[in-house]
DNA sequence: TTTTGAAGTCTCTCC
DNA sequence: GACTTCAAAA
């Protein structure tokens, strides 16, 4: 007989009884129900740390830990809602109250909270990596810099330094040094700049991604009063992925739990794949000698792959310095070899990742329990292209984003003038696509508004150049409109106002206008399940829409599609059957990293977490020729990737696909670009 | 002087 | 295929 459910009511999900000790192995048991006090989870990958962690927010719930005071801080906002959405089933919908998410969105819930205690207003505007860089570029230019100076370091580099300062804490005099060795010379003006972007977002009440961490840790440094109304929320923290967070990010967990020191991270320092953006597998290293006391718990029963598979990525990561050796095993033993498939080109790679999809489906695994991974987004452009001729539906994970496509930015920018006219990127951006105003007349009227204290009417009393005179009156009519309609009608509504005006702009300015304009369609139906401007706006820069499906309204959970994933995007997830594809010397691992040893180090965890998201099936492919993709020549011979050493390629399959239609080993012959005679005749001339 | 169109450059990963 | 740089047009 089961005992009564003492700690469920009858209005919420009913938890399962269960044994633990069955449920869990020894080491994943003692690290979900370790007592108090920092606890490091060393996790191999497959080991079953999300089910750890889940059973963990489970077991502190059950033990009287009210569930509004656990914090569970993870990479995705996904993933926190597939774990709490476990830990349901676990100890019912109270689990629903557990305060999960990102860094960056936890962030931006305290920042809404607490800000104004703190002299940030709550109604300030979230800018996305493109906006900023926007923003780096308008300080740029007031500053009179970079204009005659050859060389002076681009808006993009510009923001990638003051974020790295930001996020790895390391002084910008260093990074220029270590990394920029021939702007050290600018320093000066670099930190005029950045001291003038930093002024700007606080008038024009703007937010980078940076500021939503930075002022987290702030508001824990330098207010005590403050300081403790943000503690005090929680008296569990939970990181996931720990390997990826940057020292910023452990510097504020070090202050959220200052009073508690109930603090629990799982990580794998060989699946560190984010120090572009700051991350450092240091802390994670580092987590024992900053919580004194810690209990190191390492999950090495791996229980996705089979055995073959497992040999051969363990093969590939023995390579790789890391500190917390692990020894993966598995109890699945046999199983087919990962495949090493060589094929003559790009068409070829797609048409065995093609068919070899269509031979697994047939034979009963769904699509979307297989997955092709590759290193960059662009790289599955042909496969794209033949899954939809062959009528084969897809998912793409990463990539190029939705969001950062030119024309959705535009309309998102008329939105954020509305909400925050302050908004200096956006009237920037909405000026500039006017016909008749460029960048003089854009800084004019932005000049004038500034002047008039952004009143909202300000935009209609500049007084235009000639030329710009059309332009400036549609705009101020849109707006007028705009204003005067009443909230409650919703941001769809919103939407369809400013596309009355901007899908001529679109025409005009942009080449495929029907899929932008489709883009638009779908931006409408999300922004239909908005209340506010605002929160769709916030809601869009903190949790973009990972694929393009996401998109399209309500989840198509029924929906079978194969996924097409960036590695980093795959990262936490995994498939019945894995391709990697472009497994090339210059793609993967890219032509960039090859000179740093950190970054190609970077490159073979990356690869390493590529192959291990496979349970069963494992095939990587790599094209012995490419044309034209490559920079420069419209020809290349290319070379399997290095990670797949000969160590490696001992364990895989050797596979050469065959097919009747095709003439192999011909492939065919690039076309005529040099002329050996005439190259003979000049070098004796 | 400012805008706009065209040629030329480099092309990643994400909150 | 998007962004920057450069030269011609308004």
């Amino acid at each position: 007989m089961s005992d009564p459910r003492l700690y469920t009511r009858s209005s919420e999900v009913t938890a399962q009884p269960r044994n633990l000790a069955a449920e869990l192995n020894p080491e994943q048991a003692a690290a979900s129900t370790y007592k108090e006090g920092p606890l490091l989870i060393i996790a191999g990958a497959g080991t079953g740390k999300t089910r750890t962690l889940v059973y963990r927010v489970a077991h502190l719930i059950e033990t009287g830990v009210p569930a509004e005071r656990i914090l569970l801080l993870t990479f995705t906002r996904r993933a926190a809602q597939e774990m709490l959405q476990r830990a349901e089933r676990l100890v019912g919908s109270v689990s629903r109250r557990v305060a999960g998410g990102t860094f960056h969105a936890t962030g931006h819930r305290l920042l809404r909270r607490f800000g104004p205690s703190a002299g940030i207003p709550a109604d300030f505007t979230i800018m996305d990596q493109g906006d900023a860089e926007d923003l780096m570029q308008l300080s740029r230019a007031s500053l009179g810099l970079g204009d005659k100076k050859k060389r002076f370091p681009k808006k993009t580099t510009l923001h990638y330094i003051y974020s790295r300062h930001i996020n790895t804490e390391i002084a910008v005099d260093d990074i220029l040094r270590d990394e920029y060795p021939p702007f050290v010379d600018y320093r000066e003006d670099i930190g005029r700049i950045f001291a003038d972007y930093t002024r700007r977002k606080g008038d024009r009440n703007l937010v980078d991604y940076d500021d939503l961490l930075l002022f987290w840790g702030a508001m824990l440094d330098s207010d005590p009063a403050l300081a403790d109304r943000i503690t005090g929320l929680y008296s569990h923290i939970l990181v996931d992925e720990y390997q990826d967070t940057n020292m910023l990010q452990a510097r504020v967990l070090k202050a959220m739990c200052r009073a508690h020191r109930n603090i629990t991270v799982v990580g794998d320092d060989a699946q560190s794949i984010y120090a572009f953006r700051g991350a450092s597998f240091r802390n994670i290293l580092d987590f024992p000698r900053d919580f004194p006391g810690t209990t190191i718990v390492t999950l090495e029963q791996n229980y996705r792959s089979t055995q073959p598979i497992l040999d051969t990525t363990n093969t590939l990561i023995a390579r790789a310095e890391e500190r917390f050796t692990k020894n993966l095993w598995t109890r699945r033993e046999g199983g087919e070899r990962p495949w090493l498939v060589s094929v003559q080109d790009e068409g070829q790679q797609t048409r065995f990742v093609v068919e070899r999809v269509l031979e697994l489906h047939e034979n009963g695994t769904p699509l979307r329990e297989m997955a092709v991974l590759f290193r960059a987004g662009y790289m599955s452009a042909d496969l794209e292209i033949e899954l939809t001729n062959r009528k084969i539906p897809f998912e793409k994970w990463g990539g190029l984003k939705f969001l950062e496509a030119a024309h959705i930015k535009d309309v998102l920018a008329f939105l954020r003038i509305l909400e925050n006219p302050r908004d200096e990127v956006s009237w920037y951006r909405i000026l500039l696509l006017l016909p008749g105003i460029g960048e003089m007349t854009a800084r004019a009227a932005i000049a004038s508004m500034a002047d008039d204290a952004w009143d909202p009417r300000a935009f209609a009393q500049w007084s235009p150049p000639p030329r710009a005179r059309a332009a400036h009156g549609t705009l101020g009519a849109l707006l007028a409109q705009l204003a005067g309609d009443s909230a409650s009608e919703g941001v769809g509504h919103d939407l369809a106002r400013i596309r009355m005006v901007y899908d001529d702009i679109l025409r005009e300015r942009y080449d495929r206008v029907e899929p932008r304009l489709a883009d638009l369609d779908q931006l409408q139906v999300i922004a239909g399940g908005y209340p506010t401007r605002g929160a769709f706006l916030s809601a869009l820069a903190l949790e973009p829409p990972q694929a393009t499906q996401d998109l399209a309204g309500g989840t198509t959970d029924e929906d079978d599609a194969l996924i097409l994933s960036t590695v980093h995007s795959a990262k936490g997830k995994e498939w019945d059957a894995v391709f990697l594809i472009w497994a090339v010397d210059g793609f993967f691992p890219m032509s960039r990293a090859m000179n740093d040893e950190a970054e190609l180090e970077e490159e073979r965890r990356l690869m390493y977490v590529a192959l291990t998201r496979a349970r069963d099936h494992l095939a990587v492919t790599y094209p012995l020729n490419s044309y034209g993709s490559r920079r420069g020549a419209d020809y290349s011979i290319d070379q399997l990737s290095r990670f797949l050493d000969r160590g490696v390629r001992e364990l895989m399959e050797k596979v050469v696909p065959r097919w009747d239609d095709v003439a192999l080993p011909d492939a065919p012959l690039p076309a005529a670009t040099i002329d050996l005679r005439e190259l003979m005749r000049q070098r004796f001339k």
